[in-house]
DNA sequence: TCTCAGGGGCGAT
DNA sequence: ATCGCCCCTGAG
């Protein structure tokens, strides 16, 4: 494997944690499968030791995934403004945002409405192995995600197979779609969300979801029920507020970094929820 | 056995 | 703008 010296990273929340649903963890190294490739991460201390395959040693996917670019310390500074991002700062240090590949993430991101981790994980899982090409690593089988091509020309029976359940017409519309389409992607943070409100299953959620995971917007975060909850309990927003009235507030109040804080944020909330609710530091209702 | 909610979206109103 | 419904699964 090559190797590099990384600083400040999490690999495994950041891996395993609600952004991306196509790491495992096997004897303390990350296997990561994609359209054309399966990725091999071991952290050690300050090391990271990485390969790609079937094509090797491409460290310019590696750079850009895992956005090594970033200046961290910088956005950490950005975003620590009150005490709950500090708590979340804290209790899950060096979380990162990955960058992750387009079309992966729209169809993963259409799994995941009204669903939880494990069953999103699984039901990519279900779609790799169903439609995915096989590669084998370390004598270990890997089923590649598979193209937007291949969910299109699925059978609407085969979806549903992986336990998609009603999902299962939108990713094959959707994948239809992106196909004939392809990525019609403008600089312009409105231009992009109208067009991805176009794709069956896709809602506001999701397309902020597209947009921060895989399109790099770092002012843009999903506002799933975790993230409302923050909003309404700690921040006291307006529980009656809809969707775009609490997305501008955290814009605003973040400052140009609300996917980072919405980041650290839900991986606080989710976790400590009943924690901090049984403290009573927050109102025992809505 | 049953209810409930899960990183919501759709269609009707 | 709001609201009931939806495939499936695991927790309680």
């Amino acid at each position: 494997m090559n190797e590099i010296e990384l600083h400040n990273y999490n690999l495994e929340k950041t891996l395993l944690g609600g952004q991306s649903f196509n790491w495992d963890l096997i004897d303390g190294t990350f296997y990561g499968f994609f359209v054309d490739k399966v990725v091999k991460l071991k952290q050690e201390e300050n090391k990271l030791y990485w390969q790609t395959y079937p094509e090797k040693d491409n460290f310019d996917f590696i750079k850009q995934y895992l956005r090594l670019g970033v200046d961290y310390n910088k956005i950490l500074t950005q975003i620590n403004k009150d005490e709950w991002v500090d708590a979340s700062i804290k209790k899950y240090p060096n979380l990162r945002i990955l960058k992750q590949d387009f079309d992966q993430t729209l169809i993963s991101y259409i799994i995941s409405a009204n669903n939880n981790i494990n069953s999103i994980r699984r039901i990519v899982r279900n779609l790799s192995r169903s439609l995915g090409k096989q590669v084998t690593v370390d004598n270990l089988t890997f089923n590649l995600f598979p193209s937007v091509e291949s969910i299109a020309q699925a059978p609407l029976e085969t979806l549903l197979e992986t336990k998609a359940g009603y999902r299962a017409r939108y990713l094959k519309d959707s994948a239809q779609k992106l196909f004939v389409e392809g990525q019609k992607l403008s600089n312009n943070e409105d231009e992009i969300i109208k067009w991805l409100l176009e794709f069956p299953g896709i809602g506001e959620k999701v397309a902020d979801a597209i947009l921060q995971y895989s399109l790099g917007f770092d002012n843009v975060t999903p506002l799933d029920v975790w993230v409302q909850r923050i909003l309404i309990d700690l921040y006291l927003v307006d529980s009656k507020a809809n969707y775009k009235k609490m997305r501008a507030w955290l814009q605003s109040y973040f400052n140009g970094y609300a996917g980072w804080a919405g980041q650290f944020l839900y991986e606080y909330y989710r976790n400590e929820y009943k924690f901090i609710k049984s403290k009573s530091l927050v109102g025992s209702d809505n």
